[in-house]
DNA sequence: GCCAACGTTGGC
DNA sequence: GCCAACGTTGGC
């Protein structure tokens, strides 16, 4: 499957992404979110990268999927921002994925230029914009992936 | 910083 | 199980 996954790039930017071998998806607190991770996410699916609250927001790069969904441990952190006291070993109740770098676009995609494209006006993230983890279409994917701003 | 949209919580 | 209050997201 496709998908698109948002970052503040305040806070992690796909260059934050490009430094890592390996980043840990973590501090979802979304259960739609969730539960994509947790159930349909596999090994070698690839997903937009997206930066949101940002100027302008839009996708930035590509992420791979390389580890499927395991128990987000920063919520058993009380130290951590993210912590959770619903959630605990015995009964995790986040998750998360391990992601890769795959690449950068060479200018950004902006949402305000996705939105001019009639056919991905089906978009979630243009329906549903506050899903930080989201399924894009095939007919998506290709659609965002034959834009001039990847070469 | 504002605020609309929307998700979550909790009283009843 | 309803729904008001509240919190968060994220574009602008």
């Amino acid at each position: 499957m496709y998908w698109l996954m948002k970052s503040e790039p305040n806070v992690f930017s796909i260059e934050d992404l490009r430094k890592y071998t390996l980043t840990p998806w973590d501090g979802v607190r979304n259960y739609q979110a969730r539960n994509y991770m947790r159930d349909q996410m596999k090994i070698g699916d690839l997903a937009f990268f997206y930066h949101s609250n940002a100027n302008p927001s839009g996708i930035t790069g590509i992420a791979k999927v390389i580890r499927e969904g395991y128990p987000d441990h920063t919520a058993f952190d009380p130290e951590n921002v993210h912590y959770d006291p619903k959630s605990d070993l015995k009964k995790p109740a986040w998750f998360m994925v391990d992601v890769e770098f795959v690449k950068v676009a060479r200018s950004l995609i902006t949402l305000e230029r996705l939105k001019k494209i009639p056919e991905l006006k089906d978009m979630l993230l243009l329906r549903h914009g506050r899903l930080s983890v989201q399924p894009v279409t095939l007919q998506q994917w290709q659609i965002i992936l034959k834009l001039p701003e990847w070469e």
